[in-house]
RNA sequence: GGGCGCUUAGCUCAGUUGGUUAGAGCAGCUGAUUUACACUCAGCAGGUCGGGGGUUCGAGUCCCUCAGCGCCCA
């Protein structure tokens, strides 16, 4: 035990003793029931690991060393998410790159040493080559912090999102699907981002509050007079199919089944009856188009209207042909004409162009009418989505809602009314889950296409890999029965050109981190608990339920842990927008990890903490409190015979211990219900009043004649409570309570027992834990009070203390009445029988 | 538009099935001082629990309503 203990340097000591050690080392014999999962969230390495990291994955930390300590062999692994989107994007910019899948690999490429404005060109190869590279430096930067945080995390089961084996494990998660007809490939109107070209899911995708105009448009009624419209996007004009209106509105019941021009292209157009017209909109009957927005998609779908889509993958208008069977006008010549002029050109432009000969036509009516309305945006966009059509593939959620919801009612939600948020979701959903990328680093889809003789891709009859052969891909790997010459020939094959969502492989982290295939699996699956983050309810947490309902017809585990957000000062979420997203390092090094650990467990599960420097301050000043109590107590210790349980004999002692019995009881109560924060404060405070007040009372008897009966029961109640503290603090204080245990301990605190109120022996059980030991206290503070308000020392002498009250409070008092008169430097007791209370005290003359 | 959460001391937050005089820490103020710990200790002060209404012997807690903030879904 040093003489004057530190927490500096704590971190670095420690760290390399539990690796040393194996401390927390899972063990793969175990059985199913002697395990504690944790399904640990892993972390995107495509931006920095900030403060709100280690809020979140301290509060698991936490609960992963309690259940430790309770005896569990505790499964928690670490994981990386490192493809995807994010990851690319990271790396165009950290290299100054941008792939393009036409170029040939080259195999002497070296990035260049400055990344500049203009992205260089590099294959498909190179590329990802580069991503792994990125991220594998950021994981060793991540690992590092993870480290001194002190989670509690065996390394040997970490896991990334793009090695081999999850590649596999995901393939075979997808083939495991397409043989049960769970997942389908079709051509489909898409969710599509112009910019980054690719497909996105509804879950990707939020609604932004933006400007519009309302522009009213007539429509000429083949029979003579016109109809209406008002639309925020006459740039669809040339794709519109149909006019709708609400079936029970008054104003167009007879005008439902005839038929309108639209202006411009004069293309025939049916007026037609759907519910989700809102006759509140406009003039209450709106223009579809193939297709302007989400809805217009359903219409499309339920009033089984023709296609014609303009916008293509890259935004542009696409090349249409005015007068075929697809595109009727009445009016072929003065379409094409003007069609010419939009072709090519992007959504504004066309806009521009349409709105101008809307106008010089007539067919415009009145001022724009500007509004603010949602608009589609990918999360990670910065133009609106547009609808592309495009074959995707799609994992069927439509048709099993109803289970879906069920499965969230069978999770324990942690807050409980966060249920509410995949409840919500699970309602709203209203496509298939989008699966597919026009992207590349990523997991490929492991399928293949026949080409016919003339080349044309056979999409029904895809070509899949045996199990054993994954991970595949498929723009290298060929399909059983073809050689490499044939690929992208007729009769021969060509490999699906996609990538798979990125949540697509990250439903499936019970199965990597378990090693699906492997007897480790039986061992950790279903897990005990999923830690996340709100805001990925409806993607992360929604499409495991998804993969486990289909794959185990079960849930992925039992609890769902949702954590809060990290906010700044001024109560908006921490971003890395805001210069926040710096590493974490600098407030682990200045505060050390067990304070930064203290205000993470301070924020209950699903609420969101402030970020506050004050807290760790507090939590900086209690970890070097328990140091030196620690060291004053075990000091009182040295030389004493072990005092065990049954050298408690003093009313005080056996009191103190019923109340530590009770916070044993209060705090394991709290962690059975993922109440940590909790079981932190109720612990802290016993712990501070242990500290001025039991220690002060006892500290001189503690220090008697040792073969004393009254000085062993201090030195028991002594070593008993510290021992307990120290336990009880460990899953918060990983550092300085491993420091202090093993100045009297051989083996790591984090493997010792949680405590059990058994452990204190037989307790006086009779009376309330804190009816000798409160009132004690009070005369205690009486004394102090006297002494503050006097303005003297505390250590300033008591000639007469004198007590009033009921008999049974005088003979607690009288129990207490020689650690009083030790702690407070009382020289003589007065103790009357009365009913009222009073503590009365006089200080003796300095 | 529908839903969820929050609103308690200057600040950050506890407050369990309704039950003494609403708690803690920080900040503030007043003091103590060869001490396990100044990264300390003691004490003091500070609140009509967001507004209004209701249920009840009793409401910070339950119900209704309004307002503000945040989030989710559409």
């Amino acid at each position: 035990m040093p003489d004057k203990p530190t927490v500096d340097g704590i971190e670095e000591r420690w760290m390399a003793a539990w690796e040393k050690e194996s401390t927390y080392r899972f063990d793969r014999q175990a059985s199913r029931e002697d395990v504690y999962s944790i399904d640990t969230p892993p972390p995107t390495v495509s931006g920095l690991l900030h403060i709100g990291h280690v809020f979140s994955f301290t509060q698991v930390d936490v609960i992963a060393r309690y259940w430790r300590m309770r005896g569990k062999d505790v499964f928690y692994p670490m994981g990386w998410d490192d493809n995807g989107l994010p990851t690319e994007r990271r790396v165009e910019n950290y290299f100054g790159v941008r792939c393009d899948p036409s170029l040939p690999y080259d195999a002497s490429f070296v990035p260049p040493e400055q990344a500049s404005e203009k992205k260089l060109s590099i294959s498909r190869k190179n590329f990802v080559e580069l991503c792994h590279r990125l991220t594998k430096i950021d994981e060793e930067t991540f690992k590092s912090i993870w480290r001194f945080v002190g989670l509690s995390i065996d390394w040997s089961l970490e896991y990334s999102t793009i090695s081999p084996e999850t590649q596999a494990i995901s393939q075979r998660g997808f083939l495991e699907m397409l043989g049960r007809g769970e997942v389908y490939s079709s051509v489909a109107p898409t969710l599509w981002d112009v910019d980054f070209r690719t497909a996105v899911s509804q879950a990707e995708m939020e609604d932004r509050e933006r400007p519009g105009n309302y522009h009213r448009i007539a429509f000429q009624k083949v029979d003579g007079g016109s109809v209406e419209v008002e639309t925020t996007r006459p740039e669809m004009l040339a794709s519109c199919v149909a006019l709708v209106a609400h079936p029970d509105d008054p104003r167009f019941t007879s005008l439902f089944g005839s038929h309108v021009l639209t202006p411009l292209f004069g293309v025939p157009v049916p007026i037609l009856a759907h519910e989700l017209a809102d006759p509140d909109k406009g003039t209450g009957v709106a223009m579809i188009c193939t297709f302007g927005d989400v809805t217009d998609v359903i219409w499309w779908r339920e009033l089984a209207l023709p296609t014609r889509a303009l916008i293509g993958r890259d935004g542009r208008f696409l090349p249409a042909d005015f007068g075929t069977d697809d595109w009727p006008s009445v009016d072929v010549d003065a379409a094409n004409a003007l069609y010419g002029q939009l072709e090519g050109k992007t959504v504004n432009q066309v806009r521009a162009v349409v709105v101008e000969r809307l106008r010089e036509t007539g067919a415009l009516i009145g001022e724009l009418r500007a509004i603010t309305h949602p608009v589609k945006f990918y999360e990670r966009g910065e133009r609106p989505l547009e609808i592309v059509t495009s074959r995707q593939w799609f994992v069927e959620t439509l048709r099993h809602r109803e289970a879906l919801l069920e499965r969230g009612e069978q999770i324990h939600w942690h807050p409980d009314y966060m249920k509410h948020r995949y409840r919500s979701w699970v309602e709203g959903l209203n496509v298939d889950w989008n699966i597919s990328r026009q992207r590349f680093f990523g997991v490929p889809f492991p399928a293949w296409y026949p080409l016919d003789a003339q080349g044309v891709i056979d999409f029904d009859a895809p070509m899949v890999p045996e199990l054993a052969e994954l991970p595949v891909d498929p723009s290298s790997d060929v399909p059983k029965g073809y050689r490499e010459d044939q690929r992208n020939q007729p009769l021969g094959f060509v490999g699906d050109p996609d990538v798979m969502d990125t949540w697509a492989t990250s439903s499936l982290t019970p199965q990597i981190a378990g090693r699906w295939g492997s007897d480790l699996f039986e061992r950790v699956f279903p897990m005990d608990l999923r830690p996340q983050a709100h805001e990925i309810i409806r993607t992360w947490l929604f499409a495991t339920v998804v993969r486990s309902h289909f794959e185990f017809n079960e849930l992925p585990w039992r609890h769902a842990l949702i954590s809060g957000w990290v906010l700044d000062p001024d109560r908006k979420k921490m971003s890395k927008s805001v210069g926040h997203a710096a590493t974490p390092m600098p407030i682990l090094e200045q505060y050390g990890a067990d304070s930064a650990r203290y205000w993470a467990a301070c924020g209950r599960p699903g609420t969101d903490t402030v970020f506050d420097e004050g807290q760790m301050k507090i939590g900086r000043r209690l970890a070097i409190k328990v140091l030196n109590a620690s060291k004053f107590v075990l000091g009182r210790l040295e030389g004493a015979s072990a005092p065990g349980p049954s050298d408690v004999g003093e009313l005080l002692d056996l009191d103190f211990l019923a109340m530590l019995g009770q916070l044993i009881s209060e705090a394991t109560q709290s962690f059975d219900n993922y109440d940590y924060a909790r079981a932190l404060e109720r612990i802290e405070s016993f712990f501070w009043s242990f500290c001025d007040n039991y220690v002060e009372l006892v500290k001189i008897r503690a220090y008697g004649e040792a073969d004393s009966s009254a000085t062993r029961s201090a030195r028991a109640t002594l070593s008993l409570t510290l021992s307990v503290l120290q336990r009880l603090f460990a899953p918060f204080l990983p550092f300085v309570t491993e420091e202090v245990w093993r100045w009297w301990h051989k083996d790591s605190v984090h493997l010792t027992a949680w405590p059990s109120v058994d452990e204190l022996g037989p307790l006086a059980g009779e009376s309330k834990p804190g009816s000798v030991y409160g009132p004690i206290c009070e005369v205690l503070e009486a004394i102090r009070r006297e002494k503050s308000t006097a303005k003297v020392s505390q250590r300033a002498g008591v000639s007469l203390c004198a007590v009033t009250g009921p008999s049974a409070l005088l003979d607690v008092v009288r129990a207490g009445e020689d650690d009083l008169a030790k702690a407070g430097g009382v020289a003589k007791w007065q103790l009357s029988e009365s009913s009222d209370v009073t503590i009365t005290v006089t200080l003796a003359d300095s």
